[in-house]
RNA sequence: GGAUAGUUGGCAGAGUGGUCGAAUGCACUGGUCUUGAAAACCAGCGUACCGCAAGGUACCGGGGGUUCGAAUCCCUCACUGUCCGCCA
């Protein structure tokens, strides 16, 4: 949620770089600042008169200790119609703070001044494109054929237990995801981040500090009994570590990593590039964020895309990375990398992770603010990535690494699998 | 699930209807003293909103109520502790 202040002094300069979004923000900031000027009238009113109020609940307090008790009662009749007009506008108040919040709901993150133009994903730009793409040998089959083939990922068993997008890993497949969850863990904290296991069921005030709630709610599943929710990212319970919280500047930045099954409902996502492992309800990921100063954040978002490309090298998998247009751009977000890796099979890009600076836009939510030395806190930048979303990476080591005698483990991860190969 | 006690500033912890935004201690910041440090002493020390400022307003778990006046009384919800039951 963008600040209130940043709307009044930089109402232009937020009106241009919205465009990128194409989004109309003129009308949105106008709104937004005609209500907050009824607020500080409304609450310059009601101020005044609870100032007065409170003067003579204090006259009418020693009157009474006086024994002046006429005195007393013709107060008392004053004040219980200050008090009549008082409820009026401080509903009035209420009205509007409820009506100012929820405006501010709606308007989208302000995009960084390098975000290109454009309405899809078709207009991303492709910044960096790395390893070469394997030449696959003549019956090369798609993933989700090579894991029933070596019976290491079951999707219909899945379907039994659960429903489409459960799938079942068995054997060398499950013991492939744990690999790769403790290899992305292990980069992790080698890189600095320090390594968080969160609940991964939230309540509602989480789900609105990181913005999922109200507007995507649909999106995930929710335990009515309890009025939990299961988190789509651990983005969520980890960003929530730091509600209301003020931090020493010295203490930034703040980088934590965890690794979490995350559960999206993904209503309405039907059709193509559902096969496999390519969309599922539940999939593991590991998720890496920093809070930072706000003179340090695009450094910082740099620092953690050099992370995760890190990783991709490692994992010999050729990659791209793609700066979102601001037609791709999330709410939230004023820059974000895609990075994707080629799957061979199927010929195509697939996204493996989205590293994002949300600025002061999740601060503001969260109430998530820093101070340096005695001078007033103010909200710090938060960030997050996928480093990395399971089960794309899975897809392409599967395609890429397929041999006719089976498919290849990457060196790096040997350690961990124990074996070299799947066949 | 049953019973019971709680929720106050960074922490600990007073405060049960009026001058309480809130004692006190610790922590923290600045200063005095000291060759330096410690100790001692002095001062400062919550957040937000409005205001050029002076200052004002709100906040003692959340919401609502009683009252001229609520941290304090009432209702309600949430959470936490303890005991019992159940249990990985």
């Amino acid at each position: 949620m963008l600040e209130l202040s940043r709307i009044r002094e930089q109402k232009e300069d937020i009106i241009v770089k919205m465009r990128v979004r194409n989004f109309d923000a003129e009308t949105a900031l106008n709104n937004v600042i005609k209500l907050d000027e009824a607020r500080k009238n409304t609450q310059q009113r009601l101020d005044n008169d609870l100032a007065e109020a409170n003067k003579i609940a204090k006259s009418v307090g020693l009157l009474f200790k006086e024994g002046k008790k006429e005195d007393a009662n013709a107060l008392k009749a004053k004040a219980s119609n200050l008090k009549r007009s008082s409820q009026e506008l401080k509903s009035k108040l209420t009205e509007l703070e409820d009506a100012i919040r929820n405006a501010l709901y709606l308007i989208p993150n302000v995009p960084n001044a390098i975000v290109p133009e454009g309405n899809s994903d078709e207009n991303n730009e492709i910044i960096l494109e790395e390893g070469a793409i394997p030449k696959l040998h003549a019956e090369a089959i798609p993933h989700w054929e090579l894991a029933k083939q070596y019976n290491i990922i079951d999707f219909e068993l899945g379907v039994k237990i659960t429903g489409a997008g459960f799938p079942v890993y068995n054997g060398k497949g499950a013991r492939l995801q744990r690999a790769l969850i403790n290899f992305f863990i292990d980069e992790a904290v080698e890189n600095g981040f320090e390594e968080v296991i969160p609940p991964l069921l939230v309540n509602q005030a989480s789900g609105h500090g990181t913005g999922q709630l109200p507007d995507k709610e649909g999106q995930m599943y929710h335990c009515e009994v309890d009025d939990f929710y299961l988190i789509p990212t651990a983005e969520v319970p980890i960003t929530n570590i730091f509600r209301d919280v003020i931090i020493h500047a010295s203490d930034l930045p703040v980088k934590k990593a965890g690794y979490t099954p995350c559960f999206r409902r993904e209503a309405g996502s039907y059709g193509s590039d559902v096969r496999g492992l390519n969309r599922l309800h539940q999939f593991d990921k590991v998720e890496i964020v920093q809070v930072a100063h706000p003179d340090k954040s695009y450094e910082i978002l740099d620092e953690m895309v050099e992370h995760v490309k890190g990783l991709l090298r490692k994992l010999e998998l050729p990659f791209r990375v793609a700066k979102l247009c601001g037609g791709d751009l999330g709410f939230t977000s004023a820059l974000t990398f895609d990075l994707e890796v080629y799957s061979t099979a199927q010929q195509k890009w697939l996204e493996v992770s989205s590293i994002s600076n949300f600025e002061s836009f999740q601060a503001n939510r969260l109430k998530l603010r820093f101070r340096e030395g005695n001078e007033k806190p103010q909200l710090a930048h938060t960030l997050n990535g996928s480093a990395l979303a399971l089960p794309r990476i899975v897809a392409a080591l599967l395609e890429n690494n397929q041999t006719p005698e089976g498919i290849v483990i990457p060196e790096v991860l040997r350690k961990y699998t124990g074996f070299d190969i799947i066949n």
